[in-house]
DNA sequence: CCAAAAGTGTTCGTACTACACCCATGC
DNA sequence: GCATGGGTGTAGTACGAACACTTTTGG
């Protein structure tokens, strides 16, 4: 943006996302954060893993790419989606210089169940993960501290749940995010009190105890941790 | 980094930089928040003020351009810099497809006063600013907003401030960002328990009241607000 | 002594924590 | 009834806000 260079040099721009959702744990049953990761093709590091994602589009918004290529690679649609960093280190790709522009998305557990997954997709448990291709596990390892400071005061817990949910289901999203167990009660209290939810008048029968009351997500209760480019998807 | 796109298409890539610094308001006497903005001297936006930057190099980490740029416009060192955010709306500049990848920099008061001035370099009060070029004047609002909200969970403050200084000092310079005034008493014990610094054993005579007690960050106590891709420049 | 800012003590209210206890359902 | 989780009450603790008060300098 400096007049004086009037061409700028070529360095490529790729975006590409985190996108998290809740899954049991196959071993220990509890909720916990995975994430889909796509198989590379070709080269630079044909055949591991990597984040879904692609080249810019100039005729695109960085996060209308975003959200495309989340929804071509995965057909996931997000609940949630949040620009993370700009990735620009001179060495990440083999192939020569890339500038990533990184985003990180949630998505709901009925939404990632739809998700194709095949040969070249699949789930990974966002801890146990493989060596993934270019500097990708970095990246993963800042999305995932994003998400567990994010989710300590911003209201975007809401956005691994469907449009109602009880208390427990919501504090379930937080336990698993956050990896540790958290009290049900001073939860409930914290949750009616600051975290944007109301109630509404059903309650979930068919459990073998007390029917717990559904909650709805109140987007228009201000968001302490709202920035002001919140994209409020 | 899609593999189907052998060749990503063309879009400009820019780093700008959003500066900091406290100056005293030449009306009010507080301090405030002040930044540097240079002259634009060819179009787009010819004339106008904008904020300091320039092409990404291929050769150089973004963070490094960012830090040669600003030196290279303004003189300045900072001592604090970090990534704000990459800007990629489609019609950010009427030249074409730029996308800017932005930092926001903090600098100390004696350093910020060795600025070079000119016709084409000058300070502005943050919340005076005329009307700027590009999408840039969001783009202050949103360091601004970032600087705020940062000041009050990590240790940043000292970055305005030298090598030692006072806990007046300190209290002025999270006045100035926050724009409200503080209690002395209580910022002191606060300061003290978790903002990281430590007494040194002098003192600062001359003023006509107690001589108050000089203090240095401690950059080895651990900051909760330090991120893991933190610079610590 | 006085003014001014440094620095200490104390009270109050709020908010989080731990945990006891009651409620409503399925079996 | 009994087990199970939903939901309420309450005491203890930590921390910030407000503000009275003491200390140490220059004039």
């Amino acid at each position: 943006m400096n007049a004086t260079t009037l061409r700028p040099p070529a360095i490529d721009l790729a975006v590409s996302t985190v996108i998290f959702a809740l899954r049991r744990h196959p071993e220990s049953g509890l909720p916990t954060v995975w994430l889909p990761l796509v198989r590379r093709v070709s080269d630079p590091f044909d055949g591991r893993w990597a984040l879904p994602g692609g080249w810019a589009d100039p005729a695109e918004t960085l996060d209308d790419t975003a959200a495309r290529k989340l929804r071509e690679t995965t057909r996931l649609e997000p609940s949630y989606l949040e620009q993370l960093y700009c990735f620009g280190e001179v060495d990440r790709s083999p192939s020569g210089r890339v500038v990533s522009v990184v985003y990180w998305a949630l998505v709901r557990a009925d939404e990632a169940a739809r998700a194709l997954e095949g040969e070249n997709v699949r789930w990974f448990a966002a801890d146990e993960l493989p060596d993934l291709a270019f500097d990708h596990n970095a990246i993963v390892d800042y999305a995932l501290w994003r998400l567990r400071t994010k989710v300590e005061y911003a209201r975007i817990a809401h956005a691994f749940l469907g449009e109602t949910f009880t208390l427990a289901q919501l504090r379930e999203v937080y336990e698993a995010v956050l990896q540790r167990p958290l009290d049900p009660a001073n939860f409930r209290r914290q949750a009616e009190a600051t975290r944007g939810i109301v109630r509404t008048d059903e309650v979930v029968t068919g459990g073998r105890h007390r029917p717990p009351r559904l909650y709805r997500y109140d987007p228009d209760l201000a968001d302490p941790g709202a920035s002001p480019l919140a994209t409020t998807a």
